[in-house]
DNA sequence: ACCTGAACACCGTTCAAGT
DNA sequence: ACCTGAACACCGTTCAAGT
């Protein structure tokens, strides 16, 4: 039974968080230890891991809660027949992660982070997947025009959102590592690159 | 003054690689000790910090020794000029990546190492440009028959390279989270996608 | 229940001593 | 010069004790 209410153990959880991402963003994943946390934050080790079982799922909860509400308004687009092209789409996922906050670097070092922890990997893929449907919905207006049959429709809206998803993907791991780059720049670099 | 030949070290240096990148493959980065990889090669702590300063020089050693041969064979074509389309290039790319033998994920790992420690992130700007230069030299018959002028061309033939290399940055880290996809699949999709 | 901070186990790196 | 392996510093996590 909580002693505390639900919302102060839950903004409790979001200082640690934001105290771990100021730091994460100074000095990457690998350099911040727990003791930079516990500076940070102005707690001590113990109440740190009477919030989370360990550091992984503190990433884990930070990626949660700076991400999926706002999947959830790129969603909502497509359930209202509202046509994006997918160009449109990934523009729009672009600026929803870059609303989150967390520079490209730091979004990459997670992902690394994930892939070589398999309790991480597992929710990596849920929230992943998650992400998928919403691109999914937001493009179904879009293969409609393109393709015959529902079933056609909903194979080329989610092959195209997996599309969608590596090039946003392709997007942040390039900006991590050569440096910032318009996204209209890029957009239109795609364009012309990709026409016969 | 070296008392073994450059080849004996070269090849030791070879044999510590190769074990790490089993170690690497099976653990994961963040998984993997140096004592795994004491114990994957044979050797002491002491040998492998006698020819790797640290582990950071171990990890930019095995990308540079797997990638960087690779990367020249993928400038000689376009230095013949031999028109290759940034489709062709992506793809050549791409498999140049997957023969080097090492799995997306741990490429992605790579990534966030690096951009966690700026003497890896140096090392791996390094690289990058090296292989941007390779797919501008690559690209440059192509952007050849775009555009007009000696300068738009080049100009053309570098912002393009950018952008294929952004496109296999979002191969790899795509079938890093969410599993493996034909390479043509996905290049199929990319101009489905963005056809206007 | 939440929190404190000392204690523990483990890991990267160093270094005196050997060949 | 290259190598050995014990020693050191540091870090994530645990836990007995406090409120």
């Amino acid at each position: 039974m909580p002693r505390v209410s639900k919302e102060y153990r839950e903004a409790r959880r979001d200082e640690i968080a934001r105290a771990a991402v100021r730091v994460l963003e100074r000095k990457g994943v690998r350099e911040t230890s727990i003791a930079d946390i516990v500076d940070e934050s102005g707690l001590s080790t113990g109440a740190i891991y009477s919030h989370f079982t360990n550091k992984a799922e503190l990433a884990q909860y930070i990626v949660g809660r700076f991400l999926f509400p706002r999947i959830d308004e790129l969603e909502a687009g497509g359930s209202r027949g509202i046509m994006l092209t997918p160009a449109d789409v990934l523009g729009r996922m672009l600026s929803t992660i870059r609303d989150t906050g967390l520079s490209p670097a730091l979004v990459v070092q997670f992902w690394g982070e994930a892939l070589g922890d398999p309790a991480m990997h597992a929710q990596l893929v849920d929230t992943a997947s998650h992400l998928l449907r919403a691109l999914t919905a937001a493009l179904t207006p879009w293969a409609g025009r393109r393709a015959g049959s529902t079933e056609e429709v909903a194979a080329l809206a989610r092959s195209t959102a997996r599309t969608v998803a590596s090039l946003a993907q392709g997007y942040i791991a390039n900006t991590a590592v050569f440096g910032p780059r318009a996204v209209e720049d890029y957009v239109a670099s795609l364009t012309a690159a990709l026409e016969p």
